[in-house]
Parts: C-alpha cells; structure tokens; sequence
DNA sequence: CTCGGAGCCTGTCTGC
DNA sequence: TGCAGACAGGCTCCGA
C-alpha cells in the first residue's frame, strides 16, 4: 500500500478539500469494505454529519466527524482515495458538491467508523511515528532490543514498533543507510543506529516532498502519480547495477516480502 | 510467547 | 498464442 509518505501525501491534500464540509450522501459498491459496522448503519452515522479534520496515524487515515465519531480508513495494499469537485448542476447551482471516492482494485482497503474518545485506546498498540519528536536515537536502540533476533529490515516494518514504513521503503532507508537488511537487529553499532535513524527520516521526508511512490495503483487524493518512484535506489531494481558502485543488486526474500539491496554498499 | 504460513482479492507478468 | 503459476505497496488470524 501505501505507506507512510503516500498516505501523508494523501491526507494533506484532503486537509484543504475537506473540512467544513457536510456528508450529504454515502454509496457503496463493496459493503465488505466496511469492517465492525452494517453498511445502512455506517451510511446513517455518517450521513448529515460535518467533516472537522483529516489526519494521519501510521498507515490510517482519520477523517473525524462534528459528533465524536471518526471515520477510519486503510488503504492496504492498492486502495485510492480520490477527492474532487463537480461542477454543480443547473437546478442547484447554489451548491457546491464534493466527492470522495474509496476505489481499491484487491478490495483489501477497510473503511470503519469510532468513537473519537476510542481512538488513543484503538491504537494504543501502535508503534511510535517514524516522523515524530519522540523517535530519537534511545527510542529507536530501545526499539531494536526488543526483537534483537529479527532481521533489521523486517524490524522497521513492524507497526508495533515503527508505524508507517512498508516494504518499498524498508529497502530503500536501509540502501542509505548501508546497512545489510538481513542483519540481525541486535546486531548494530552505535554508527550504524545512528545512521538507520538518519536514513529513515531523510528518505520518508524526501519521499512526502515528492508526493510519494506510484510503483503501480498508488495514487495522490487528486488521482495523480507520485514521483518518488524515480529515485528508488534498490527497490524492484534485482539484477540492475547499484547506483553507487555498479555490484548487481540482489533480491531476498525476508520476513515473507521482498527484499532489494547492495551486497557490497550494504555491511 | 514467538514464529511461520495462510488468507483476504484482482490484475499483470513470466515461463513453459 | 495460451495458460498455469508467481507475484504485488499490508495486515490479521491461526496453529505449532
């Protein structure tokens, strides 16, 4: 899916269309898509109720709504959110219609609806965000203690731990970082943590400046490609010659998903 | 408790 | 050309 900067991309984009605005009506074409609630019931909470803020937390997308109720939605792995406007009609040319569409060709992508008050509980289990304050050099040396056997890579891609990195960008932090993706987590030095610090903020924030990476479905809240996907490094790049040193890139299968690294740049 | 594997879905690409 | 099989950005559940 979308990861962190894709849904960052997103939820930013929505930030200017959305709020104030009133849900005037609710359609679905995949009720499974919604989880924990009836479609009728989900339309009825929904429908008449003012939009008052769109945010992000890790992957999800947090649309809150005027009566302490939020909607909450996962793009998964291929789900799009896409918002525009439509030219209002003769007869009600007084308004001004909005609409925003949920499309996800897997149908993986959920959509749910929560008390606003139950949301720190919901993601209580969540990892810190990559892009806050509070990840700092100890937190992320304490991080990498608690699953010291894990390799590195899959490490950064659990949300327990870390909220918001996926598996293009796991490679692609770890490429900067020079570091082996298969090393165990325990295994790193002081430099390298340091660095693996660095790397992940650098690469996420340079991937939201670029409006994420369109590798295929992934698109911005206006339907538009990101860019990032022109400056991959390693990611999908097995068989081609590393850009620093020209050592053909190798793939590995870790922690179940694909992996794409430097054997030589990457200690 | 942790770990690996299956499952959720559909579209696209690969290799025989 | 045709078709089966692998694979795809995520996450949850289940059993060992």
């Amino acid at each position: 899916m979308p990861e962190l900067p894709e849904v960052q991309t997103i939820v930013n984009d929505l930030k200017k269309a959305l709020p104030g605005k009133k849900i005037v009506s609710f359609e679905s074409g995949f009720e499974k898509a919604i989880k924990g609630i009836s479609l009728s019931l989900f339309k009825k909470n929904v429908v008449g109720k003012k939009i008052t803020g769109i945010e992000r937390t890790g992957k999800n997308i947090l649309i809150y709504l005027d009566d302490n109720e939020t909607i909450l939605v996962h793009l998964k792995m291929t789900g799009q959110l896409i918002s525009q406007d439509t030219k209002p009609k003769i007869q009600d040319a007084n308004k001004h219609l909005h609409h925003l569409c949920f499309y996800d060709i897997r149908k993986f992508g959920t959509l749910s609806l929560i008390e606003t008050s139950q949301l720190k509980d919901k993601f209580s289990k969540l990892g810190t965000d990559p892009l806050s304050k509070e990840f700092s050099l100890e937190k992320l040396k304490g991080l990498l203690k608690k699953a010291p056997n894990k390799p590195v890579k899959a490490l950064l891609m659990e949300q327990g731990l870390i909220s918001g990195i996926g598996n293009i960008y796991a490679s692609e932090i770890l490429f900067d970082a020079k570091i082996d993706p298969r090393k165990k987590s325990s295994s790193l030095k002081n430099k390298e943590v340091e660095k693996l610090l660095e790397s992940i903020k650098k690469i996420l924030k340079k991937a939201i400046l670029m409006r994420g990476t369109s590798v295929s479905d992934y698109r911005d809240a206006s339907g538009k490609k990101g860019s990032f996907q022109d400056v991959l490094k390693v990611y999908k790049k097995d068989g081609q010659k590393c850009p620093t040193c020209d050592t053909i890139i190798e793939k590995s299968i870790i922690g179940q998903r694909s992996t794409f690294f430097c054997p030589k740049c990457q200690k």
